[in-house]
DNA sequence: ACAATAAATGCACTTCCATTGCATTGGTTA
DNA sequence: TAACCAATGCAATGGAAGTGCATTTATTGT
């Protein structure tokens, strides 16, 4: 079991406290989060460190970017299976219309998307929306 | 073959000059515009009066919004087979990485995606990014 | 240990797009 | 014609993303 700070290293992240910080906050989310949710969690710290450094991440392919059609961009971490760095074979992401929240379907790949001729297909964005499982009742 | 004032009266929309020059500007555009798009087309109209315009196409369900994942709105006519009012049963979307268009392919269905227990899927969105077929060179 | 160097952070500012409040214009109806 | 309501125009706001530059902090070489 490595620790974060190996982790971080082994990306060629440079650890600082600020980082170590962010890192723990994603993990230990269990949905996307936005720019604006670190910044409420990290009063203290400034928007551009948090900005920067979540860009820092996805660079070195820790997180991944989700665009899930709210219009704000959420983040969370790679995990096994995601293969962010691959274009093609993206899992697919679920937004909540009740609560708002947005997680990752690791699991979930996304099928192939026939296109017509002359097309070709490079990567492919699938946001599912409805209600999720917390907020189903079940 | 209905006039296009008559149509906008059959939909609950008045009829105005402005709201006939952007319906025109919209139906013969193959490709999905966002709100500068139509801003540029017409320069002497104020920049409110046409988001208003497509807002209310939108309420009245004769246009439909798109998240192509580039960070800007785009609009486009609804078509036969467009079904943008049933949250269900949307078409798919190819966003160009060359030409930066965006594309509606009215006649490809989104493939059932299925979900994990507990989650309830009302709508999807599915946008494509690659090259068109004008870029293709084909 | 110290100086030199490079990276990370903080602050201010900017840009872009979406959206709203309010005054004005214009068209429809009694 | 008067009253009314919708459409338009102008101005301002707000949110989010991104950038320039000064300062602090960490790393490296001597
Ligand atoms: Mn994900
Ligand atoms: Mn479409
Ligand atoms: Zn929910
Ligand atoms: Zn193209």
């Amino acid at each position: 079991m490595k620790t974060i700070e190996e982790f971080l290293e082994s990306k060629n992240i440079r650890v600082t406290a600020m980082r170590l910080l962010i890192y723990k906050f994603l993990a230990e989310k269990l949905v996307a989060v936005t720019l604006s949710d670190i910044e409420n969690a990290f009063e203290k710290a400034d928007r551009t460190t948090l900005y920067r450094t979540i860009k820092t991440f996805e660079e070195k392919e820790i997180v991944h970017q989700i665009d899930d059609g709210t219009g704000i961009t959420k983040y969370a971490l790679c995990e096994k299976g995601c293969n962010c760095e691959i274009e093609t074979d993206l899992h697919l992401h679920f937004h909540c219309n009740n609560c708002n929240e947005t997680i990752c379907l690791t699991e979930h790949k996304i099928p192939q998307i026939k296109v017509p001729d002359g097309f070709v297909s490079e990567n492919v964005n699938l946001v599912v929306k409805g209600i999720c499982d917390k907020c189903s009742g079940q």
